[in-house]
DNA sequence: AATGAATGAGGGTTCATTCAT
DNA sequence: AATGAATGAACCCTCATTCAT
């Protein structure tokens, strides 16, 4: 009763070293849940409880992965990916300037950008071209919204994108622990206060110098 | 025979089991010790290397402090007398009330206070007395500069002690690894931003509910 | 260890996880070395020396056996299976009933009963099924040799089975340390003296009452 | 290096450094509290509990006895001393040869004698001169109730006193772990029916040779 | 390619023993 | 002499990583 199944496909051309289709959705799920496991777990979570929630023996979850950087890198590309994407629409579809700054910030809470945080200072190779593209990517779409509400008039001119970023990705960090139920009523609430602090006019001075994402990559 | 038993001391209130001089100074070696090494390392640095950094053996950490969980919880009743401590000094010696908010927040810094956030979500017995204490005093010493503030027209008045100590927490927060060199430099524009929009008069609307310290305890 | 998928397999019975031929070896081994072991050096028998003695690493340990009573259980139904096994033989090839205790019981030396003793008295499970259905296995196949000695008139009629085991279990119980080289010599004395003070006519009257093995579960 | 025992009495002139009447109290609280708790907690208690029991700081303990072994070997020593004591007035005040025997074998267990097993095998000097006279004291009271119930015709031939404590001994051993509740009740029943064995006529012939105690100190 | 199993290194904790008061 | 405190070694157990099926 052992029908073939993945065998049978024939006719696929692979100009690269192409993954198996069951191959690369065990990639993809490694990835999904390793952003869940980390975001719930912390980053120390063990490896072998990510494979377990991806369904897939922890040998196979080391075959994609080399090691928990590794892993960690394509979280952290995974995520930057999606907050970018959240950027891009939030600019797309709000029709007030300084309405999709808001949008975006709140918008990143659920792709869990504060889990970027523990992520990026590991052991993490910050230059790795995959990263900085992704960077890249990430830095123009939040460049775009808040240079739309910069040009409106709404945002303070003294902040830039890795002031932004680094802010919301501290105050959306989740606690150690998992004790945190109603912990993302008190993070909109900060975001929302943060957010405030950024509105033109600037009610104070700042310390310091704005802050590019490539700037965090060598100071931070 | 001369054996006069220790407690036996006249007229010193003896309610503690009168540590001897070196074991003081070895407990207090090993609180900062692990405020450091947590701030620096994460709350999951090993005990060996708190011990190590005290310079006493490890099993003196354990003579000390039952297990991990009783060691953050002095290192958090440290952290929170000393934050009281800064709150108080803001308050008396700034003439202007929203100043001595900056000042202190500001300060809270230097008191690793950061370092809080971690302590508190672990395994940790919220409702120990001892904690409680310390809560209540430092709820009150932010109170008081948080009021004075709000009372010269210069603070929202949609926010509680504990949005700000939650925010300034979280933006405070060291990252994981250790490589957060000039990462204070950031920590205070952000502090600085947030503290913009505490400003009276409030921008926007908040969701949510202000929050007390003790909220936190069973919400959080 | 808990698969579920393996159950899908259609014929046998599977209610096993179906274990690799390698790690069941390893299981085994690691359940001789523990017995062995734990009768030279005691119950408290360093895990790491039980593994080194099975020839495997101390993790492997682990993964079969979560800590010592889990491991102390498996050892204890093996033990009273092996234990059972000789009580059936005793009984199907000796003619003479009370030659058939006789031989089980010295028999039992060698299956390292005396083992049990310090396995059932710990933090084990003392309810737990396997262990319940080892015990009737083992009071079934030892009464069945009492029984039928009993009925030979050879036997005191005002003993059960648990008096017996308890009785061999404490005389065979290995000396603490490892110096017992000829010790067995004076087992075999012991336990002939006992049996002889089994025999019938009963030469004295017995203090309290007679006992099951379920009896000594709850009572002992 | 040892005291002799603690009846360094007049006779003995002081080649001892005489203990202060204090320290004197704390020795013998010392082996008081050991018997009592390796009894309890079997003979790996801490010596930090023994201490503690004895009401003394712990360095007290390693004052008068150097390491464990030297504490057990004073343990030994006493419940040595007392199970001769109860052999003794067993056979003066008891009529009856073999009734004298029974006596002391079930008097033995209150001596908790059984605890000297565990406290015989480890690493203890068995041919240290106290430990030798007290043994030939012991053997000698015991020879004397088993030698009169010999005489009497009452208890078989084929038995020595090395027997008859190894017997009582190991029936009599606390089981490990501290759930012995109602263990007491069968280990009577297991001792009358061991006594039953012993009488006279012998009922089979026994394997091995008879044991005297200084037998048990080569072999066992 | 996928997986269950194996493993060594490392951290947490206890305890016998030594040290300083 | 007595004691509280300090310590390192040893044990239990976990987990990242490698191996064999």
């Amino acid at each position: 009763m052992t029908a073939v199944v993945a065998c049978a496909k024939s006719g696929k051309k692979g100009q690269q070293p192409r993954l198996r289709a069951d191959a690369l959705r065990n990639r993809e799920r490694l990835i999904a849940a390793a952003r869940e496991t980390m975001v719930e777990f912390g980053p120390e979570v063990p490896l072998d409880e990510i494979a377990r929630r991806a369904g897939v023996g922890n040998a196979t979850l080391y075959r994609h992965f080399a090691d928990r950087p590794e892993l960690i890198h394509h979280v952290t590309l995974s995520v930057m990916s999606r907050t970018a994407d959240r950027a891009e629409s939030a600019l797309a579809e709000e029709s007030d300037a300084f309405q999709a700054l808001r949008r975006f910030v709140h918008a990143a809470v659920e792709e869990r950008i504060g889990a970027l945080c523990p992520l990026l200072s590991d052991g993490v190779d910050r230059d790795h071209p995959d990263l900085i593209a992704a960077r890249e990517r990430l830095e123009a779409a939040v460049e775009a919204v808040m240079g739309a509400a910069r040009d409106s008039g709404q945002l303070r001119t003294d902040i830039a994108v890795g002031d932004l970023m680094v802010a919301i990705t501290q105050l959306t960090r989740p606690l150690p622990g998992n004790s945190c139920t109603n912990f993302d009523q008190f993070v909109h609430r900060h975001l929302q206060l943060f957010l405030d602090g950024l509105q033109a006019p600037a009610r104070s001075e700042l310390p310091g110098a704005a802050a590019t994402l490539d700037d965090l990559r060598r100071r931070s």
